[in-house]
Formats: C-alpha cells, sequence, structure tokens
DNA sequence: TTGGAATGCCC
DNA sequence: CTTGTGG
DNA sequence: CCACAAGGGGCATTCCAA
C-alpha cells in the first residue's frame, strides 16, 4: 500500500468532525490493505508506531529540511523499515546518524507526507481519530465484532497484531488473544469526584483504598519466574526486582496482580513522588527500595478473574499476600465512613482514596464509574505573568499562563504554567485582555503587566530545579478569574511555600 | 571530563 | 496527570 | 459516556560539545 493513501485518508477524517464519518474513512483504507499492510496501515491511523517512540523528536526534526519528492512512491513496509532502521541506531554518532535516516525518509516523501510523517515520528498526529476509532474502522472492514477487537486490545496485544489478526483469520482468530502470563494487559483506570459521598453515589457499596502517590506496576508470576510492568506495558522487571517478592512469595501456582510501587521513609510514610519518580526511572541498584502495595489480583492459578466481582478478587488477594503488600481499604456505603476514612490516609501521608464499586468486573484499560479517585485540593489567587499561542484548535487564542505568586519583598515570583480548565469563552476573553495588558512579546509569549487576579486550583506544591522560588504547582488548572481581587492581594510566595512544608491542609469538596 | 540538550516516560 | 468539547 | 486534544512538571538516560 502506498503511504500516500494512507495520508490522503489522515487528511479526510481530519476534515469532517462526525465520528461516524471518520470511521468509514478509516475503514476504507483498511479494507484495501492487504493481510500483509492491515497491522501498519492501523498503527500509523493510529498515529503510533509498533515500535514505539524511536529517539526522534521536535528538536531533531526542527533542522531536517529536505525537497520533497516529486511524486509519491513511498510505501507502508518502505516507511516501517526506514523506521526500523532509526530505531535500531545507538551510540557515538547516533544522533547524526539517525538524523540522516530520517532526512532520507523524509526526502523520498511528497510534502503532504513529510508533514504526516513528522506527526507520526512525533507520536503527534492529529486527525480527531486515534487507537479506538480505528479499531472501530478495523471491524467495519473485517466484519470482526468491535468488542472481540477491543478485548484483545485490553489484554495486551498491540493494534498491529490485533488488525493483522482481523484481515488474516477474522474474528475466531481475534478470540484467540486472551489474558495470559507475562503479556501485560492496560491496567483499570479511574475517573474522578471531589469528595467521597458523591464518589459512592457512582459506585455504590464500595471498597475505599488509599491512593498510594508512586508508580502503577503490574506484576506477573509462574513458579519462579516473576515480571514487573508499568501502566503502559513497559517491562521495568530488571529495574525493581523487590516489587516482586510478595508475589514470589504467595501461595499460587501463578497470580497477576495489580498495584503501586513507592518510596517510603523509615517512618513508612511515602515519601514526595519525585523520589519515588526518581528511583521508578532509574536502572537497578539504587539506595533507595521501591515499597509494592497491591490492590488488585486479576489472574489466579491459570484463572482470568477479570469478570469476577472487586469483593471477590479482593478476598482471594487478602488470602494470598499478607497486609503489609495491601493498600489499605475499608468496605462500606457511608459517606460518613468513607470521609473518615479519607483523613485517615491523608494523616498517613497518602494522596488521597481511590473509591471501587464492590460488584465491579475488572475492565482494563477503561476509566469508568466504578472506580473513582477522590484527591483534594489547594486554591490560590495568582497573577498572570505571561500567556503563551495555543495551537491545534487553540490556534489564535492565547492559552498557556505563567502564573506568578507575590513576592512580599515587591514583584513576583513565576510557579510555573497552566493550559486547563479554560473554556473556549475564557480562552476568547483572556485573549483580548492579555492583549490589552501587553509589555513585550517573543514568538510565543505575550508578556503582560501583572495585575490579573486567577484562582488556580492544584494538587500540590513540589521543589523545582527550574523556577526562581524553587517550587512548583502539581497540575495546576484555572477555577476562573478574580476580577474582585488587584494584584496586591495575591497570595504570597510564602503561602506557597507553607503549603510545600506541609502547614496548610488541602480540601476536599467543592 | 563535564554540563547541557534532547528524549521518553512517570505523574 | 486534568480539563473542556463534541459525537 | 467515550474519545480526543489541549498541554503541565520532574527525573534518568543518552549523546554532543566545550
Amino acid at each position: 500500500m502506498l503511504l500516500a493513501d494512507l495520508v490522503a485518508c489522515s487528511a479526510a477524517v481530519a476534515s469532517k468532525s462526525s465520528r461516524r464519518v471518520k470511521v468509514d474513512l478509516l475503514a476504507g483504507l483498511l479494507g484495501a490493505a492487504g493481510p500483509g499492510d492491515a497491522g501498519l496501515a492501523a498503527c500509523y491511523l493510529a498515529g503510533v508506531l509498533p515500535q514505539g517512540r524511536v529517539g526522534v523528536g521536535w528538536a531533531s526534526l526542527r533542522d531536517v529540511r529536505v525537497d520533497p519528492a516529486p511524486s509519491p512512491d513511498l510505501t507502508l513496509a518502505g516507511v516501517a523499515a526506514a523506521i526500523e532502521g532509526i530505531a535500531g541506531v545507538s551510540g557515538a554518532g547516533a544522533e547524526a546518524e539517525r538524523r540522516e535516516r530520517t532526512a532520507a525518509l523524509l526526502a523520498a516523501a511528497t510534502s503532504a507526507e513529510q508533514d504526516f510523517l513528522a506527526s507520526l515520528l512525533l507520536g503527534d498526529v492529529r486527525h480527531g481519530a486515534l487507537e479506538a476509532l480505528v479499531t472501530d474502522a478495523l471491524g467495519v472492514a473485517t466484519g470482526v465484532p468491535g468488542d472481540h477487537l477491543r478485548r484483545a486490545l485490553m489484554v495486551g496485544a498491540g493494534l498491529d497484531e490485533v488488525a493483522d489478526a482481523a484481515v488474516a483469520g477474522g474474528a475466531s482468530r481475534v478470540r484467540r488473544f486472551r489474558l495470559r502470563l507475562f503479556r501485560p494487559m492496560r491496567p483499570m483506570l479511574a475517573s474522578s469526584a471531589p469528595d467521597p459521598g458523591a464518589a459512592l453515589e457512582a459506585t455504590g457499596a464500595a471498597s475505599v483504598e488509599h491512593k498510594v502517590d508512586g508508580a502503577r506496576i503490574q506484576v506477573h508470576r509462574r513458579g519462579r519466574r516473576a515480571a514487573v510492568y508499568t501502566r503502559n506495558l513497559a517491562d521495568v522487571t530488571g529495574r525493581m526486582e523487590e516489587v516482586a517478592a510478595p508475589a514470589l512469595a504467595a501461595r499460587a501456582s501463578s497470580l497477576i496482580l495489580d498495584g503501586e510501587a513507592v518510596v517510603l521513609g523509615d517512618d513508612g510514610r511515602p515519601r514526595p513522588f519525585q523520589e519515588t519518580a526518581g528511583r521508578f526511572g532509574s536502572a537497578a541498584g539504587a539506595a533507595e527500595r521501591l515499597t509494592p502495595r497491591f490492590f488488585d489480583l486479576v489472574y489466579l492459578d491459570g484463572e482470568d478473574l477479570t469478570g469476577r466481582p472487586l469483593a471477590e478478587r479482593r478476598r482471594l488477594l487478602e488470602g494470598l499476600l499478607p497486609a503489609e503488600a495491601l493498600v489499605p481499604s475499608v468496605a462500606t456505603s457511608s459517606p460518613e465512613e468513607a470521609a473518615a476514612f479519607l483523613g485517615a490516609a491523608l494523616d498517613a501521608g497518602q494522596e488521597g482514596v481511590v473509591v471501587k464499586a464492590l460488584d465491579a468486573p475488572y475492565r482494563a484499560g477503561r476509566r469508568g464509574s466504578a472506580w473513582v479517585k477522590v484527591k483534594p485540593v489547594h486554591t490560590l489567587d495568582l497573577v498572570v505573568l505571561a500567556a503563551e499561542w495555543g495551537y491545534g484548535r487553540r490556534t489564535g487564542w492565547l492559552s498557556n499562563l505563567h502564573l506568578g505568586a507575590r513576592d512580599p519583598g515587591g514583584g513576583f515570583v513565576m510557579l510555573g504554567k497552566t493550559f486547563k480548565g479554560l473554556t473556549d469563552d475564557m480562552l476568547r476573553w483572556q485573549t483580548e485582555r492579555f492583549l490589552a495588558l501587553e509589555e513585550r512579546r517573543t514568538r510565543s509569549t505575550v508578556h503582560v503587566h501583572p495585575e490579573q487576579v486567577v484562582e488556580v486550583a492544584f494538587d500540590g506544591v513540589q521543589a523545582s530545579p527550574r523556577y526562581p522560588g524553587g517550587v512548583t504547582l502539581r497540575f495546576a488548572r484555572v477555577r476562573g478569574y478574580r476580577d474582585d481581587k488587584t494584584a496586591a492581594e495575591a497570595d504570597t510566595i510564602d503561602t506557597v511555600r507553607a503549603i510545600h512544608r506541609g502547614e496548610i491542609r488541602p480540601t476536599v469538596g467543592g
């Protein structure tokens, strides 16, 4: 199949807003792909490379400028081979070599193909249809029911594998993808609610569990063999053997556990997330140890438990692991009891709680209302110091805000940026507002006179090696503009530091 | 040898 | 990771 | 409800250049 056909399809998809129309367009292309091309076509249309990222980023692409090819001769297989080559480069001279190979690939592409390949390499394809719609389209093109395809993806099959299986073998082949050991599955995700009462309304009778501020892990074990996977299914077994210990000690022939890995202090309290991230990201042999805390059991002694209710999975889990290897939990349908448990979790240094419906199955890869997280938030009134021009659907609007806290000694201290929480109306309003306050600008940023106050919500304050105050906000988002306040009334850097030291508690609800 | 830029991936 | 938009 | 797009901060690793 020619890349040009796929690129034309992408452009057509981008030009339509209806999901049904997008799916039909995608299905048309997938239907035209032969057995050898279906997997590649599905991946590329979904904006992903079968092998993941290959070491080509925005900066290296920026200075690769080659004349486009006059005619569209590239095939999907040719592109795949070229990308395979790029992915394989490492060692001294790798940057130049990757750049050279990238340039060679782009030189063989027409102008439209170059743009698409650049987005693909960056993992930044945006035509309003990614994996989910491509999966639907695959169903349309092959006649394989969508839930079979989705199920295969959830248990860890790659989109390329599923597409190839669907095209070559139809539904019966796709059904052969099952949850199995040492093939990581996609973890179940949680939605969120402002307080335990709202969460319980969504779930009904629930297991309320500590939300441990670490990194998600999935541990597979059979006999003496164990493996550890991340939320995105990367195999990190060699980096953290210690978190597999409870699985290896459990009395079972095989199992799959879901949980969180975190660095604990000597007092048993979780260390700041940055420490966990450091240990989680580093190779083995680091001084700090990761402690696993498990909250689910999805496979036991050869049996897939994902269809069983949480109550049963939790009971089996508690029979298998010692209490210290488990995330603390309480079963309740009382908002008061859940609120008290949340308070205790926060006192223990946890991030919040996750409220999980006791009767819900394990829905791999889904973010439904069966699991609901509750985290308290902080709020501050800060001052906008600058705003950056948006991209994509925010082109033409000032979007990303630079936030400053008032310095009692004079001036403002930048704490970070946010683009979240802004409606289209707010974007329109603030574009006009900040252009009126403009003091100077660069290509990307309009710096403004510091007088507009904005209410910002965030999860916490963390140390920053980048910002001048040495602190920054975690998950900052705009709550609204405060036209009733002047910059002189904005919150100070001292308050931010007090939050960082843990002297100011975040609030639940509202 | 070392500091910085780029990249990928955790939240 | 959070939020807003649109099908 | 689901999928997508808008982008945030930090850390470890890798490779380049001074």
